[in-house]
DNA sequence: CTTCTGCGTTCGGAACTACCGAACGCTATG
DNA sequence: CATAGCGTTCGGTAGTTCCGAACGCAGAAG
């Protein structure tokens, strides 16, 4: 299921990777959970092993339990609403992001918010909401595909084409919209024209009726830190101004690299070889 | 650490046990993390049990590792983000409370928001900014203090007092503001008025310069299920209409209380002996 | 430059624990 | 009333996890 980076196997608590299995499992299940025979019958594990696992979660708050007796019923706990929060609000760029996304924020009208790349995903790790009445869901912490959205695709024009091929072929490239770009070859040529102009544009490649203008960041030594945008509704942004909105990322990006100690886009730009 | 509310140690796995006590640990550590020999440390384990665990949580993206050699330290990996963030999402009360806070803001102008009680810390599962360009930062799945906010004060005034005392003593009580209510007995003559009038009021006890009005919510079977609120800089509610924001939340609190197949505020107070 | 300390990581073997499979009591259902 | 299926309990054993020591390495100290 999700691929051995390491190549001992030794070192691995069996039981504890039984539990995470357990949490995986749970985590895609409904808000009803599942039961004990469910979760047994589908990791393959026995009943009183899988009992065992769901007690210890259990008694730690990772796991809530609901009904009793016959029709007992386990889901994700609120421990990792809290472990998820602490994750989200300790991330190194978004202390440095948010004023910054404030900033960007008051200068467009639109709503901000800065996002790193992990395990293939592009992940929010802070946002300011726009004035503007309409709003589109972005929570902290959901994984979005990185080919379908500003932030996922400038962090991605960062990346050396060979791990931008392995995260495709890892997630895929699902058409979320009629817009959104499914071939690989095509999504290299994108990144090139993204790394070239600074910027990247989402055109409804993620949510009809929505457009995102996102620009990368880059750390202390030149790694690519993650990535801010602005988002808003199509028709409250005009065709002729995206470049204009594009220039805004870019150098509010270039601000947040430079507080981070990183290069700008320019700089990186130059130092290709 | 934690109290251990089932009887039976038998049906518990230790090397669970021991991760999530790995989990807790770097939970309470900061954004840097802490290496192989300071948990092992902190938590009496051998290095080399350590290690195998934090392998294990590495490999599936629970932990984070920065660093390589004698310098490798670890951290809480973003797979939290995505669970927290799921977790939050699929709470019953959200689904049902989602509706009632978008009208809560479009009568009182101000930001509302819905939250449980869960191991003696109110959590925000839902929200629905207000229109003022002013606001404040609540996210998702934080751990607020029961004591010193709306939405605690108000589920904490439907427990039994026995359970506050608990609380009391597990978490402490302090002081947010010079406004905090910091010993308990003051608590609980705050809590018997909160009963009372049906709403709760907290007047910069956790911030200053915010107001936050809450009424707790009851699922079937007249167990408390939340909370919901509204919160407004302090300037922008007036002293006279506090009691009238109240009686606004009170009945939208009570109409979620039936939508959930529970009694209404009044209800509960005329089944009290 | 050398020594030394302390780090993260590796490894063999002993001790234990986590697992299996069967059995129990219970609820709901036919 | 019988039955099927659920969650939970339990004894014994096989396999796992853990310990302690050792290794290589890096930076600090001399």
């Amino acid at each position: 299921m999700i691929p051995n980076d390491l190549p001992n196997d030794r070192y691995r608590v069996k039981s504890l990777e039984r539990a995470l299995d357990v949490i995986d499992a749970l985590s895609k299940a409904g808000p009803d959970g599942m039961s004990v025979s469910e979760i047994a019958n589908a990791l393959k594990m026995s009943k009183s092993a899988t009992f065992s696992t769901l007690q210890t979660l259990l008694s730690r708050r990772f796991l809530a339990d609901k009904g009793v007796g016959a029709t007992r019923r386990y889901r994700l706990g609120m421990a990792f609403a809290r472990l998820g929060d602490q994750v989200v609000s300790e991330t190194a760029l978004r202390d440095l992001a948010m004023p910054v996304l404030r900033r960007l924020t008051a200068e467009t009208g639109l709503t901000a918010r800065a996002a790193i790349l992990d395990d293939g995903y592009a992940i929010s790790v802070g946002k300011v909401d726009g004035p503007g009445t309409i709003r589109i869901a972005q929570y902290l912490g959901r994984r979005e595909l990185p080919h379908a959205t500003g932030v996922g695709k400038a962090i991605l024009a960062a990346l050396p084409q060979e791990s931008v091929r392995q995260i495709a072929e890892t997630n895929g490239l699902p058409l979320r919209t009629p817009n959104t770009i499914g071939d690989i070859e095509s999504l290299l040529t994108e990144l090139e024209r993204i790394y070239e102009r600074g910027y990247a544009v989402d055109d409804e490649e993620d949510t009809l009726g929505v457009l995102c203008i996102g620009a990368n960041v880059f750390e202390h030594g030149g790694n690519c830190a993650g990535a801010i945008s602005i988002t808003g509704l199509k028709q409250e942004i005009r065709a002729d101004s995206v470049a204009e909105f594009g220039a805004i990322v870019r150098r509010h990006a270039d601000e947040l690299s430079q507080e981070l100690g990183g290069p700008t886009h320019e700089e990186t730009r130059k130092s290709r070889d």
